[in-house]
DNA sequence: CTTATATAGTTAGGTTCCTAATCATTATAT
DNA sequence: ATATAATGATTAGGAACCTAACTATATAAG
């Protein structure tokens, strides 16, 4: 119904080449194309997936972040405290708030006050969480097994190993100009 | 002062190939684990540097988004079409009209009235948008190039080519469910 | 014991981008 | 010519996630 097919925004941005070229042509910069191009591929990419992933998730009435939520209570016997799932999801103690909030609202979740300490409360998957998650499993999975379809077993792992180091080097983005890409900041 | 290098929030969240395979197992489904965590990791991906993208162009006082406009002005003599800026960012109308908004307030660009169509409001880049353009190219593009710096020349070919499939692969996650991936619209 | 400090969670307010509805102008059909 | 439809841009309101400030509880220091 809503969901009319036509193709919506579709995102026809796709960076090229030769476009990145005239970018660094135009300022007399010593810098490969090439790795321009990369980058910007990268970023159209995880722009396009963040907002599919969203609609994926809108189908059975969730967003990426709740959905996440979920998956981690499961993964973890179904009861976690909000820093955990904070850390584990990688959103602030304040997002996790407000995914609680919603996920309560609607039964998946709940909350329960901790008696060790009274500053805690630990977050709950209810029955009806569960179920939700045992419902979507089938399609979701299928459906993201059948995003990376059209590669063949080697060439996953080659992206993957590729995907890794371009992930680290990320923080060349935001870190101080001219230091090598840190390793994972470990603990503290 | 408090200039933390506590290295803020830093999404530690690495989905790990157990931890795919623990969720497929979970409902005896037939899937690839290793498709799971290729599509985890890239979502993961996305969302870290989409982050680490807004704070590399917060220090020059923009957003992922505006920059992006400015940019497409320059590569189209400075001039276009709000419209035109929505199809080239992948963005919708009403997001353009927003991030007009701030850049002519910044006196980054400006909007003239066009003659031809009294409908059409054409954006120009101003010379103090251009200015900026020209200040942050060195350090932009060298950060950008470092960010994939862990890669040679041939592996970034190899990571473009496959990028580009599994992108093509992300409208299994809107489309039909087993309807192959779209070929890509194609502007020509 | 009392005061200072740290920690867990929440609230308040801001940013980015979205969809849907609206306004003004242009094109089309009677 | 006039009513109807289409189109370009804007406005209004919503969703996701952020930072910073706040509340309540726990721990440490004197």
């Amino acid at each position: 119904m809503n969901n009319n097919n036509k193709v919506t925004n579709d995102i026809g941005a796709i960076p090229s080449l030769v476009q990145s070229k005239r970018q660094i042509d135009r300022y007399n910069l010593d810098i490969d194309a090439q790795a321009i191009l990369v980058a910007s591929r990268l970023m159209a990419a995880g722009a396009k997936l963040g907002h599919a992933s969203e609609i994926h998730f809108s189908r059975f009435g969730l967003s990426t972040g709740r959905y996440r939520l979920l998956a981690d209570l499961e993964d973890n016997e179904g009861e976690e405290l909000p820093s955990q799932l904070a850390e584990h999801l990688g959103v602030t103690r304040a997002t996790v708030t407000g995914l609680i909030d919603i996920l309560e609202r609607d039964g998946l979740v709940s909350r329960r006050s901790s008696s060790d300490d009274g500053r805690q409360r630990s977050v709950i998957l209810t029955e009806e969480g569960a179920k939700k998650l045992r419902e979507m499993a089938p399609e979701h999975f299928a459906r993201l097994e059948a995003m990376v379809g059209l590669l063949n077993i080697e060439e996953r792992s080659v992206f993957l190993d590729l995907l890794g180091r371009v992930t680290q080097g990320i923080s060349a983005l935001t870190g101080e100009l001219g230091s090598k890409p840190k390793e994972n900041i470990s603990n503290e």
